[in-house]
DNA sequence: TCCTTTTAAGACTAATTTGTCTTAAATATA
DNA sequence: TATATTTAAGACAAATTAGTCTTAAAAGGA
């Protein structure tokens, strides 16, 4: 799989909340609504928050929200924050520092199609799935 | 991580047991010039025999080889005999059966990465990298 | 101020993946 | 045939990831 669960988790819940009019969401709706344990969602959630994708407000009418308008949250900067850079250094043969200089034997071939995954998640903001969401014409669960 | 760990030592060692001439190769010399624990690479090959992308022998002269010519051995066909096909179906947001008839609101805008990144598995066969590997001027490990 | 609600933090458990070790089975060769 | 070598199989342990639970801290409202 690309990505850890967690980091599904996180993109699922970042795609409800920025379609939510709302500033704030509680986490307890976005778990009952997508089916993610509560507190397994929480501490992926406080994670976003640490790296500024989301801000989040504590007791009554507290919850979580962006941090910044939709178009300039990338699924790169969710994937950064849940799953650290390794993806995005990602070697087909796991070698440590493959590069350029140092390459394995398949490095010139995966190079541009890396480059391509890149791209799409570096371009590929929340606020381009927005109207999807909220149409409720998608699955966003099981 | 694309794949798993096993996975990436299973592409390692098919590219290191492609490269030599000799038709078997034995295990013990691959895990001492790849440094992967012999033990575990022996289970991974395992895997790679019953799906019959190598052949293996026991006994002096043992070893394992490639079952078929190496351009008819895909990385595809590697990934998919250890990691599943859990990688080949994925959703970004790991929906069940995630399809152009129930999508999830990302489904349209990965489909085509993920197509080129099927393309790139399927089309990218062992041969392709033979004379890099038996060069030794590309790193096979750490 | 006090109570309730909600996130934050972290200890703890469960599941999965990774890695080790022992024994069995097959086979070449002396 | 006996021995040494090598893969096969599977039990077991360690590490990582996933998930649960409890308590603390913050904030709104009576």
């Amino acid at each position: 799989m690309l990505f850890s669960k967690a980091c599904h988790y996180a993109i699922r819940a970042a795609l409800y909340i920025s379609s939510r009019s709302e500033n704030i969401v509680p986490i307890r709706e976005i778990s009952d609504e997508l089916e993610i344990s509560f507190h397994f969602l929480t501490k992926i959630l406080q994670q976003l928050t640490r790296h500024h994708i989301l801000t989040s407000l504590k007791g009554p009418k507290g919850g979580v929200g962006l941090n910044k308008p939709a178009e300039e949250i990338s699924l790169k900067s969710i994937v950064l924050a849940i799953d650290g850079q390794d993806f995005f250094e990602g070697c087909l043969l796991r070698l440590d520092k493959c590069s350029d200089a140092h390459p394995c034997p398949i490095h010139d071939e995966w190079k541009p199609v890396r480059r391509q995954l890149l791209n799409f998640l570096e371009s590929t903001t929340l606020d381009q799935f927005q109207s999807k969401v909220k149409s409720k014409k998608f699955r966003m669960k099981v």
